[in-house]
DNA sequence: ACCTGAACACCGTTCAAGT
DNA sequence: ACCTGAACACCGTTCAAGT
């Protein structure tokens, strides 16, 4: 065929062509050529759209980054901080979920992501608004990404065999894990909740009183060793 | 060379060299040739000893989890959840941590392997002999699972490229983010201790005061909706 | 500029053959 | 029982060739 007139591809295309076969058929269904022929054209040809296959993986990452909801940071200033960092991270698990074979290739930071960054900047742009100190912004930004990760990235519930056999015998409580593959859903979103829940209270609690944003341009992370109240050691 | 008369390989032995690969050169790179090289032989000799590279990876990982400190878990009785839940925490994260490269797989749920059944069933038996309902014992194995995970898979500073240029123009508050691969640890380190210290506060609030264990055999995991208070929605 | 087939250096796994 | 080399059906990627 050599080149057609109107380009066969586009990033676009093989990007929701790439999410769709990880999302059916998982990630190790997703070499360059089985999505090649998905896309009706021959295995090299992706290369003209991108360089390698982890810049394909970072822009289907990107794009399911770019599903988050951002929106409940901007009115931090009249709401607190409470209810947005527990609407975002709901929005945050909602949008790993449904695209939970991804979860590994997307745990490996923002890197040079747009809507990774983004993300990043409304999170800790939003807690510095609310009050937070940066050293205290950024480490609830990042634990609530690790609970927001972990939490997508394999049931807790999905991961015990239905078979009761197995344990039972060996090990004497869990003699009922067998019947958690059944109520996966349930179990894994109960424990989501229960786990967001106690860490916006448990943050409420060791910093009672976030100061009010001091003027002038936006702060950034820290990286010197944090200004607030330490955690208990 | 055909049969040794001594074998040449064990199932220790592969194990292993292949933990020791993943560590140092990454996952990729651990593939079952490259890990015969190392270990002296051609590729199909693996096959004697384990039937697919999956089972091979379940060894590895079974054995990461086998370091996890669960003796805290005896002492329930007389020292209350906290404290266990806690050290315990911090023991799971430190075993992940030393295997980075190694988490995304870790995190695929306790299957059949015995080390990752022989923690749950140690958690789950002394949540309850510590007086939660065994609702509540599932949820709270399954949320600091999730908490545990996401910190040890991906470092949240390390995730930041170390370059200003990026970060500086487009987004407004990530003008020093650059700067937290350099406290990469101090930094993953500081948010896990402030989340670990906010779940247990929080929980210890949520249900001030679980119920003493009742007598009889003991409970298993309850795959029935939760019996304690729930959450706000 | 954008597609093709051929080719390179890899994979995991099977299997008959050797001792 | 435990190792070998050959073989099969795959990979990601490069590249010269086509329009």
């Amino acid at each position: 065929m050599a080149r057609p007139r109107n380009p066969l591809l586009s990033r676009e295309r093989i990007v929701a062509a790439a999410l769709e076969l990880v999302d059916t058929e998982g990630l190790t269904a997703l070499s360059t050529r089985r999505l090649a022929a998905v896309l009706g054209v021959s295995g090299p040809s992706l290369y003209n759209h991108f360089a390698t296959k982890e810049q394909l993986m970072d822009a289907v990452v990107d794009e399911v980054v770019g599903e988050v909801d951002l929106s409940m940071w901007e009115s931090v200033d009249t709401d607190g901080w409470a209810g947005p960092v527990t609407a975002w991270a709901r929005s945050y698990r909602a949008a790993l979920v449904a695209h939970p074979n991804l979860v590994p290739v997307l745990a490996q930071g923002p890197g040079r992501r747009a809507n990774s960054l983004r993300l990043a900047d409304a999170v800790f742009g939003g807690l510095v608004d609310a009050g937070w100190a940066r050293g205290d912004a950024t480490r609830i930004g990042a634990l609530m990404r690790y609970f927001v990760y972990g939490s997508a990235l394999g049931s807790f519930a999905g991961g015990f065999v239905d078979d009761q056999e197995i344990y039972a015998a060996e090990y004497p409580h869990l003699g009922q894990a067998h019947l958690l593959a059944e109520h996966r859903r349930s179990v894994d979103e109960g424990a989501f909740e229960t786990g967001l829940t106690a860490l916006v209270e448990g943050l409420s609690r060791q910093y009672p009183h976030p100061r009010r944003p001091t003027p002038g341009p936006s702060a950034a992370p820290s990286a010197a060793p944090p200004t607030g109240p330490r955690p208990r050691p």
